[in-house]
DNA sequence: GCTTGACTTCGAGCGCGCTCTAACTTTTAG
DNA sequence: CTAAAAGTTAGAGCGCGCTCGAAGTCAAGC
């Protein structure tokens, strides 16, 4: 049995703030964490694997509605992998779809920069005055 | 010279809004745009180039501050490349970062897909039933 | 006993990037 | 002449994902 974390120790653990935790406590994105005698929360290793994997869907900008969705699939069938393995395909495509768009938008903005830097290079008049002088946008 | 265009016709040109083109003229993302007699927005071929060169900063999220930045340069050293070069540069590891981490998580979420599919496997019975029944999280 | 600090809940507030509304003008078609 | 379509402005509103504030409880240390 690993002992049991304070919220302050899961946000330092896992990036989130102790604000984001107990928010997405409150929209179900958590299952209720186990409480101290206290009232204060103690989250499992297992809460800490849940809440991980859950910002790995956050930062690859899966909208909080379906990761409720998600979290809502894992409370009612524990058993049923089949829905959820096919909610994280579709998440896949997209995450996909959006590392090929940065690529592409990334080539243009490198030849941008290249276009810049030749602009420099040719000012410093490295091989000669250039006869028109340069518009760039 | 080419016929310029009018608002909505931008709009269906660079998939902006109508509301967005005029939003991005406002808080000086495009510089005042030609009008018509009548008043209304004539965008050159000129002003398509930069706003689609725009969208291509926004799709890979640079903030609309960095973005007003960016658009000052162009505005206050025309010829002037060094600045917006260097700015670019900044963004081009800001992308390559976001590349990165989306591929981190990627990795991971494609792992949790995996074994999904192998308890889907396991839970067909392809070569005997399981002895200890999945715990799939 | 009293302060300090970490926790609790509930609800309000915020920054971002649009998105829409209202009221108005102008052009075009019938 | 009229009605519809497209444009204009200024400013309000919205959805998202937090983020914060207020008010209270509890435990430990001086």
């Amino acid at each position: 049995m690993e002992p049991d974390l304070t919220i302050q120790q899961v946000a330092a653990a896992t990036g989130l703030s102790v604000h984001t935790l107990r928010y997405y406590e409150r929209c179900s994105l958590i299952a209720a964490v186990t409480r101290a005698a206290n009232g204060h929360r103690r989250y499992s290793a297992q809460d800490i694997r849940w809440v991980e994997f859950l910002t790995r869907l956050r930062r690859t900008g899966m909208p909080i509605r379906q990761m409720q969705q998600y979290a809502a699939l894992v409370r009612q069938h524990p058993n049923g992998v089949q829905e959820r393995r096919q909610l994280l395909e579709a998440h896949r495509r997209a995450i996909a779809a959006q590392i090929a768009e940065l690529q592409d938008n990334l080539a243009v903005i490198d030849w941008k920069i290249q276009h810049y830097s030749d602009i420099e290079a040719n000012a410093n008049g490295l091989f000669n005055a250039p006869s028109t002088p340069q518009s760039a946008q």
